[in-house]
DNA sequence: TTGTACGCGTTATCAA
DNA sequence: TTGATAACGCGTACAA
């Protein structure tokens, strides 16, 4: 292994000269750079990332805690985590992986023993377990959801409330009058809140029902809404699972999508291609989750690397929506 | 920070009797022990990765380079990577995320700095430009695919060729004579020459297309094998995306799956679950592969920390056919 | 503009 | 069974 000293002594001057001209924390003359960065070039040196922690005390790597079995699959997750090494690289970090089922005790693990300099934890839940951890380390962090508490640390989320505000416009302004929302059971329907406000406003009336993805549990749900509510012509979901079984049993109770009842989705913009016909789907920028959070982590880490007090942000991006051929005007007959 | 000299002060013993007692590479007396460990408890103490790290000449961080762009969702690389993640923590290792669009640059940037002790490369083709510098820097490896030259390499991959037989096998044991083998245009139908060997061997007569798995894509390719292979009974997709479209396709022809047309999908198993009817699948299991890989490259690590000579496996998983409801007997009438 | 020398926290060798 | 002590390779305060 080729060290700093190789170099030094190749190139004639000392190791903490070669270290300057490499880290550029000092001004070097011309002369003694190019016989250090020819020196590098013949010897192929590569620092050592381990001795080079070790001095430096930081490791310029940060922990991604995700919420994963390996039997569950979903696509943002890993969006989320790849664009959160993405832009790790390009501020010179990189990531390594925990898995939440590792519990709090890997946040503990990573942070005490120096591996990662700062912690990304993903699918923050509101008494997430992991956070008394890292406030007993004071470890700096960024969240990607909403913590209860979030003094001392940074965090990014969707803004759902925002989002189901946009579906209560979206489907107002195209003369809908009754609105079914469907969400998941086991997750807080974030977006709901913003949409009840804004339905309100727009005098839209609305039943809000929780239902799992699966064909059978969107049936009853189904059935529960059309009972109560006969007029209900557009539907809101917020639960991946439960828009094609949705679908399916529109069709089947005779509704056309969209002439007789629209559909918007609160998910993942590839919801859109993946149904047919086309969905409108109120959707955040997932990727820019992971980079936000990257950029929270690393001013955090600046900021206590100077001493400073680091700056708590919280952060929720503007989702967007995209009109696709799932919602129409109610009562459209199809030819405008 | 509680150091390694701390701990010692406080149970009156030298550092290195205190780093004998963690690592137990030494036989210790029980009273010195029973005082270390006390300290180690009263001090909360945590080993120094960075450190060790330096020392040890080992980071305990396998690097796991990933073929991931941030728009790209494929949950089988999620579930290989978590799988990977999980395994690796079985064995104290951790995993530090590459993503691919750093190239081969980004294996050796890791391999060469000491971030990592090895490697396990994901999506490995057949000319893999990162293979070159895996060999140039002496660095332990891993591959999740097959390599053309697997000298000096392990790996793992499903045995794709056992997967194609098992198809191959199925329909022939229902009485099918004409099949149509879909495969992806971009990837190499790994499933082929298994399938093509015993379909020869079953009397099978078979055609092969390559086929974008986009509705138009599926539509084309449909309609070819139609024209030139009218009684084809049954059909056997190892491209994804093309299993939607052709059920669509051949329900819009008339025809009834499993009645009519029997269709057999090559992939990961949950994609039986996904498809009205539920399908017919041949998968391997995709988080072995992650598993087989972690332990490959441990037992190289151990046997080049030793200085043996690392033993090159080169291993393939046994697919697994599982029944649903998309194939059944040629000319099944529905009426057993 | 450059060099010296110490420290970072462990591991591991050599003695005792 | 235990203790000194020299690496490990780099960063940086201090000195020149």
């Amino acid at each position: 292994m080729v060290t700093l000293a190789d170099v030094a002594k190749h190139a004639g001057v000392s190791s903490s000269t070669v270290s300057y001209v490499l880290s550029g924390k000092r001004t070097i003359s011309e002369e003694t750079r190019r016989r250090v960065e020819q020196a590098v070039a013949e010897l192929g040196y590569h620092p050592n990332a381990r001795a080079r922690a070790l001095a430096a005390r930081r490791s310029y790597i940060i922990a991604l805690v995700v919420p994963l079995r390996p039997e569950s699959h979903d696509p943002t997750t890993m969006e989320i985590a790849t664009s959160v090494t993405i832009a790790a690289r390009q501020y010179g970090y990189d990531v390594l992986l925990i898995t939440n089922d590792e519990g709090p005790e890997g946040v503990r693990r990573v942070a005490s023993s120096g591996l990662a300099d700062g912690v990304i934890l993903m699918d923050v839940e509101p008494d997430d377990q992991r956070i008394p951890v890292l406030r007993e380390l004071g470890t700096q962090a960024a969240l990607i959801g909403l913590p209860d508490e979030p003094g001392g640390l940074s965090s990014v989320d969707h803004d759902f409330a925002a989002a189901g505000g946009l579906c209560a416009d979206h489907l107002a302004d195209l003369g809908h009058r009754e609105v079914a929302f469907i969400s998941h059971p086991r997750h807080t329907a974030h977006a709901l809140g913003g949409f009840r406000d804004r339905a309100r406003r727009r005098g839209l009336r609305f039943v809000h029902r929780a239902s799992e993805g699966t064909y059978g549990g969107v049936a009853g749900t189904f059935a529960r809404i059309l009972a109560d509510r006969p007029d209900t012509t557009a539907f809101v979901v917020q639960n991946e699972g439960a828009i094609g079984p949705l679908l399916t049993l529109l069709r089947g109770s005779g509704r056309t999508v969209p002439e007789d009842a629209s559909v918007i989705a609160v998910g993942p913009g590839r919801l859109a291609d993946q149904h047919t016909p086309r969905l409108t789907v109120v959707s955040g920028p997932d990727q820019e989750l992971g980079r936000v959070a990257v950029e929270q982590l690393l001013r955090r880490l600046t900021a206590a690397a100077r001493g400073e007090q680091p700056v708590d942000e919280q952060v929720l991006l503007t989702p967007v929506l995209t009109v696709g051929e799932s919602t129409g005007p109610k009562g459209w007959d199809g030819k405008s």
